[in-house]
RNA sequence: GCGCCGGUCGGAUAGCGGCUAUUCCAGCGGACUGUAAAUCCGCCGCCCAUCGGGCAUCGAAGGUUCGAGUCCUUCCCGGCGCA
């Protein structure tokens, strides 16, 4: 397996690069479509190429638990859904967020959605600090589902589980995917300095840990940046990860209070990286943050948007995104976006035909939706390569983002 | 004509004397970034409003009661049954 970077462009860090597996070869930038429990929801192993999709990533942690001892027996992600993919799993670490911490506060990684009634543009410190205040305490024992230490993390969101940098590992390389991460702590953009330094400690340690574990050749193990939004914490941890032998670095955690500044944690962190090594942002991927993403030299990064947005009824045009669940596209007969290739479209999906689907809660609405928003972020990237290729990055960015906002 | 049943927000519902009239669907608006969530959150009688406040309202009109969507009377409308 090997990563090569065969251009760079000439505007920007924009680069790009190919893998070259025993699947085939796979050229980045690249869109990895979210699986996580082994399978892209809705869409099956057919809908994939016919997505144009090349990457996918699913996570340890869950298959762990949707495999239980099976997994001795799991014949690998390479097998079940990577034919002709390039596969990752992510370790767990970004659980040990979600499952605790962000479930407790209703938080993600880059917004504050009390409720689900705020963006996160609109983030305020003091007032979600307060807003925390008065929750902590009285949710942290029901919500919170995971314990922290220096050796693991125990888990409780259904039975126990404990998860450790050896056994993310050693079940990563049951799930043998292509490429896999190290075990580490995602902590929130609500966490103070101290203990967001703390975890990148214990984040450093653990991908020490996570090398030391590492016993099979055939797959890519990355490293994880952490470090929250605070920069002396990215340099340290950018300048620690690119310093042990890993095949790949990415960059995840917290980027920051609101999202206007999440590419600063990136340009912090990437000019401290090896350059010849592939670079993974973790969990970005609404479209601008494409753009964003790609040129600064991101080689690969993944986001729920498109295939979770597609089953919340949101499709994604050129012209930007719509709710399809809309009263005024009830008796709509023009398709999702006019001269979409997308198999949805290419099959007579209209407007209106999804809109009848969502509403009587048929299961293809999802189905259809997904294959719109995953065909239509794939070619994204395919053109973004091809126009990393002919010279004409910035030149394509600029027309795309124009015609996104007309 | 007689008897029975029923008339509650656009539709469907709950409510059977105690004050904020329930829930579902539809509608409107919003969110979703290493998937706990094909999910979640607002609004959804009218008027002003920043919190909030004012006024209505359960087919109609009377009545009983401290208090009525809920009980009584009459009327109107719909369904069913009998003539």
């Amino acid at each position: 397996m090997r990563f090569t970077v065969i251009k760079k462009d000439k505007d920007t860090e924009a680069r790009l690069g190919v893998f070259e597996t025993e699947q085939g070869t796979f050229e980045t930038p690249v869109y990895v479509i979210v699986g996580t429990h082994g399978k892209v929801k809705t869409l099956d192993s057919s809908d994939l190429s016919a997505t144009k999709t090349q990457a996918v990533i699913s996570n340890a942690y869950h298959l762990w638990k949707d495999l239980g001892d099976g997994i001795s027996f799991f014949p690998g992600l390479r097998k079940t859904i990577g034919n002709g993919l390039l596969t990752m799993t992510d370790s767990g670490g970004f659980q040990v967020f979600s499952l605790g911490f962000g479930r407790e506060h209703d938080i993600g990684k880059v917004g504050f959605f009390p409720g689900g009634k705020r963006g996160g543009e609109k983030n305020i410190i003091s007032e979600i600090r307060a807003f925390l205040r008065t929750r902590v305490g009285r949710t942290r024992n029901e919500k919170n589902c995971v314990v922290i230490s220096n050796h693991g993390v125990r888990f409780f969101d259904e039975g126990e589980k404990y998860l450790n940098p050896e056994l993310s590992i050693e079940i990563q390389e049951k799930l043998g995917a292509d490429i896999i991460f190290a075990f580490d702590e995602c902590t929130s953009p609500f966490h103070s300095f101290s203990y967001t330094k703390k975890a990148m400690e214990r984040t450093h340690r653990w991908a020490v840990r996570s090398l030391k574990a590492k016993t099979r050749d055939d797959q890519f193990l990355y490293g994880i940046i952490q470090g929250g939004a605070f920069k002396d914490l990215r340099v340290a941890s950018s300048t620690y990860i690119a310093n042990l032998p890993f095949d790949g670095y990415a960059i995840g955690g917290s980027l920051g209070n609101v999202k206007a500044e999440m590419f600063q944690v990136v340009d912090w962190a990437i000019p401290y990286l090896k350059g010849n090594r592939p670079v993974h942002l973790l969990g970005i991927g609404s479209i601008e943050d494409v753009w964003k993403a790609v040129e600064r030299g991101i080689d690969t990064f993944d986001c729920v948007i498109p295939t979770r947005e597609a089953r919340h009824g949101s499709l994604w045009t050129s012209r930007g995104r719509f709710d399809v669940t809309k009263g005024k596209y009830m008796n709509d007969e023009s398709p999702l976006e006019e001269g979409c290739a997308c198999p949805a479209c290419s099959s007579g999906i209209t407007k209106g035909k999804l809109y009848e689907l969502f509403k009587e809660k048929n299961m293809k609405s999802g189905y259809y939706a997904t294959l719109h928003n995953v065909f239509f972020f794939n070619s994204l990237m395919e053109n973004i390569r091809e126009s990393i290729r002919g010279d004409r990055f910035l030149e394509f960015k600029k027309e795309f983002l124009s015609r996104l906002n007309s």
